[in-house]
DNA sequence: TATGAATGAGGATTCATTCAT
DNA sequence: TATGAATGAATCCTCATTCAT
């Protein structure tokens, strides 16, 4: 096992998972400038050294972590997605159960996920192999692939169609988003998210489909 | 003339102007942290103690400057805005083209208040008195206030139906901008962009309206 | 007063005479990459970051401190050297007693030097605008401009001659100055070594003179 | 077998003369304290462990080494020499001899030498059993045994003739050996070498002998 | 009030040395 | 005995903030 970062790959899951933790936390919290490399192996419980061992330097820590979550996130799409469904709606309602449930088993990566976001303009602009926005265009293949279309009302522009339900879907996440900050993601708000947005979702269905 | 931020105040305007433009532009390039004090008050062409003497720290001047900003584009809006007009839809494009002109106008303003969207996690999080989302709030009440709203189809949850027709804009909105951040904001693309705006806004006023 | 290392040279002179004292006396005990900046300001009497204000880094105090000590020895010697001698011998005397002048005004600048030479293949190589033998070569013009060469013995290659003569006087000083270090120079010594001095010049004259 | 550094003289030859190679390349290279224990490991292809275990630190690899290269270096002259020979000039022009093989031969040693003079100010300044100065003593030593010092001119102080002599020797051997490093040391040089020596010799030779 | 040189805690990074395996 | 991952003190450097002038 040799390449780059093949000391981290090479240490015990549960000590790699500490690490990857704590640097995720971190840079949540305070973003990539901010983020104390001191603070991240306090909290990991490694020594200064350590850290630097495995991935040379912050930026190095910055842009593993960022591609590792990246798969990880998209794994579980892969993973749990079911094609089966040719329903655009149904889809898009599979898609938001799937964001939630990462959500609720990866508060954290979430977190780093939305705080890296940012950092797209900054010290590590351009370093990152899969920029957030080609993520999201790979995770919204999920969506269209195979997809019955000839649901929708005649005369429509499907493609706009689509890109209305999608920019509303996103506004509602982000709505619900602020709120659970401030609270947390138990299994009650879990359901009433859902049924928020099914209402949400019956509401488009019904303006464009036949 | 007492009280907090009192001697920036009473500073002569031209100065005060530069100040505030030079720390824009900073923060607006570089984020809060990595945004130099030393390369603010190069380009305001005043001295260090000043800056502190005026704002406390870099804080303060970071709060100042967002809530400062704030004030200054809900004014515009205020200011320009045509409550005659009642139907939402001509609102909603009303809102668009303010918009567009505040870019225009003021793109060092536009840009800052991107960029501290993205600080309120960081150190400067939880103390934006008007946090975006707010802001966003207010700035909708323009949408809202007088608006004939008996237009929209019967059965219709009008305040769901608003909140999507909002969200597609802003959608479309952030679309639209990641273009002109790689291109720039001239007259064709401005026009371009209206006629884009239209066509979205005429398929939701289709799906809404009687 | 602009321009590099300026934020320096408005210092007063008795801090500025401090700093270079301090960080000179460093790097001859150390050497360029053990010296440490922190042991400099310690001594120095000044604060972490003035140091790296006045000369950006390591390297540049480095750098500035070589010119400078090269400035104020070859200064020292235009301004001493006495042009009217035309007897070769007598000026390699006067070379010779100005170095041990040097040695006694400045005996930190000396080891300096020493310690210098050795870094030009090292961190800082290439980047010395006056390299040692630059220096050796410039010094060396003291003692052959204006000479008068007739009084060697006909037949003998004067270029090889006068080699010879420099490098046993090289081989002096170092014999000597590896006792000084141990001891220290005091006028006794000084006069000491005048005279062992002048027994082998006396003895290279014989040879080479008609 | 007890004693200091009794691990390391366990080794098998092969590779005890790897990690010396190695050791010595980086120290040469980089001077002592820049050179870095990983690269001497990696180099030797022994463990960091292992290292340590032999030598218990840096600072006794280096020493460790110094005086292993001294005594190699002393011992092919002791082996080499011809104490047949009885002119002193012909000692002279095979010390110089002897110096240029060694420098064909262990090249890597010679480069050691000349760095680790350097150190002797620094961090392993004065622990340095036998310092250059001795071993030049101890190499002269070659040059005077058994010398017929009777056909050296009435009335010349010796001793002193002979030091001028050596300086000289000296100051040509730097002259060239900065030529060298620059080129490289071929049969045609060495030959070039030893006929520019010759001609100083010769010189040399005019003066002192009867 | 205004200045900008000076401060020093804090940050990333290095590397000789140790020690569990 | 040998290994090489882990350690952490030490290093260079930054920059918001202070304060003598």
């Amino acid at each position: 096992m040799t390449g780059i970062f093949s000391n981290f790959l090479k240490l015990k899951p549960e000590k790699r998972e500490r690490i990857l933790n704590a640097a995720m936390k971190e840079f949540a919290q305070k973003g990539y400038k901010t983020a104390s490399t001191d603070e991240i192996v306090k909290e990991a419980e490694i020594s200064k050294g350590a850290l630097f061992h495995y991935f040379n330097n912050k930026k190095g820590l910055f842009l593993y972590l960022y591609d590792y979550v990246i798969d990880v996130l998209l794994n579980e799409m892969i993973v749990k997605f079911d094609y089966e469904e040719k329903d655009f709606f149904a889809r898009l309602r599979q898609g938001s159960m799937l964001k939630l449930e990462i959500l609720k088993k990866y508060p954290e990566m979430y977190n780093f996920v939305l705080a890296a976001y940012t950092e797209e303009s900054g010290e590590v602009k351009g370093e990152l192999k899969n920029s957030y926005n080609d993520v999201i265009e790979k995770s919204q293949c999920f969506l269209y692939e195979g997809v019955d279309f000839t649901k929708f009302k005649d005369g429509i522009e499907i493609k706009r169609a689509i890109e209305i339900i999608i920019w509303a879907m996103e506004g509602f996440s982000n709505k619900e988003l602020a709120k659970i900050k401030k609270l947390s993601l138990n299994e009650e708000t879990y359901i009433e998210l859902l049924n928020e947005a099914d209402i949400y979702l019956e509401m488009l269905k019904d303006m464009f489909y036949q």
